[in-house]
DNA sequence: CAAATATAATAGTATTACTATCAAAAAATA
DNA sequence: TATTTTTTGATAGTAATACTATTATATTTG
């Protein structure tokens, strides 16, 4: 698995950027430093002038890569969600039982993300709970039709199509397929922040607890059918 | 239920405003205006400046209501969350079929909101739309631990916990009930939302649609289990 | 080595997110 | 009603943000 990262690009809409920070060796500092950044100080606090600042660059360079640091997260959480496809499509590519496959993929997208590949410079667990605390903001604005119809968000929605078409297989019959599958990815995610933050509010304490409280709900959706 | 609201107010945390809006006419325009602005230009590009010239006051005198926009956006949307825990509490409260009671209460909690009481400045329809488009900004900071330390999220948490025993209370031995509630608070949001912008990812577009999906899905996690 | 390209340094603008001060208006109270 | 207190409005000012433009200096490439 990680040894395809070696030779395999993420591929990314190249109107998110201004100029690929994969050709340079600058470009790929910024996306390394900015996880680190925006990790470190939040997606608010974060700027391209104290982003410079820490690699040793200047501001304006910074912005002959991205336009601005909108651009810069929406690159960062759709290098994270074309990670996490591939992922998905390597471990279930194999599966022809549907039940299966489904279960597998519902592990892949639900549990933490705990071991970084150490082969790209991307920390994908620092990216994780960039996409766990900020992806949200990246769809949240008054710009998001105009966003959507530039195709900024394409990876996210492949991805939650393959789950829902996956939804599918296992029950044919299910109404709601893709609404199931865009509540398990985004449901994720909330549960996983919840369980750093509002405590009370979740009971997925125990490490693999989002992916069974997940798997169970999906299941439990499509069982009481006949196809179930 | 709507002349309950001429006379009922909702609590809302005393450390959330400087001074309270509910206090003074000004400060019910400030709030009145601020749901119509954040409605139109969306809570980034909204500013103080922008609020007071649209009423006709000044930019220092609305900082002399709120510190700052963030309060103002934890202000509205506990208010938005009160104002549904009453609707939720009157309800219920004279069911006693556990399974008749949580159906109530998640019809109220997915439904859309669709028309605005008029008995008070504050517009309901136009903040729900707010709520789902901007609820999460409100957490998804490097300081939510230190706001919910201050008690900004109570009412919300409160809800989630009234949700939370309604689920235990139709199978006790489920292991997920807060986490199912959350789900549903934060899904239902969220399926709105992608039904305005994201019409693939959702299959909630007929009218009362979120209701019947995360009804199915509440009832199939609880049935099968010996108390279902 | 020359030409093209990328980066750094500096400066500058408009807007944001405030704070401070003081005068005028409105409300409370004696 | 007069006076005191409180609230609001007007103006000014600051530091930071989110950029753009220009020019000089490296670095790469042909």
């Amino acid at each position: 698995m990680e040894r395809l990262f070696q030779f395999l690009k993420i591929g990314i809409n190249e109107k998110i950027y201004i100029k690929d920070p994969e050709s340079t060796s600058l470009g790929k500092r910024i996306v390394e430093e900015s996880i680190l950044l925006i990790h470190e100080i939040g997606f608010e606090a974060f700027t391209f002038k104290k982003l410079g600042q820490r690699i040793g660059s200047n501001e304006s360079s910074i912005y002959r890569y991205f336009e601005n640091k909108h651009k810069l997260l929406l690159y960062l959480t759709s290098w994270y969600w074309g990670w996490l496809e591939y992922k998905l499509v390597f471990a279930t590519n194999s599966i022809t039982e549907p039940r299966e496959k489904l279960k597998t993929a519902l592990a892949i997208v639900t549990k933490e993300v705990e071991v970084d590949s150490n082969f790209s410079h991307i920390n994908e667990v620092l990216l994780s709970k960039i996409v766990i605390n900020e992806y949200s903001k990246s769809y949240l604005t008054k710009e998001v039709d105009a966003d959507n119809k530039e195709g900024y968000f394409v990876i996210y929605k492949r991805l939650v199509n393959r789950l829902s078409t996956m939804v599918k297989e296992v029950d044919p019959t299910y109404k709601y397929p893709s609404s199931l599958a865009s509540t398990v990815l985004e449901g994720s995610l909330h549960q996983h922040f919840l369980r750093d933050h509002f405590v009370s509010l979740t009971d997925c304490h125990e490490k693999g607890d989002p992916t069974e409280y997940f798997t169970e709900l999906v299941f439990n959706a499509l069982n009481n059918t006949p196809n179930g």
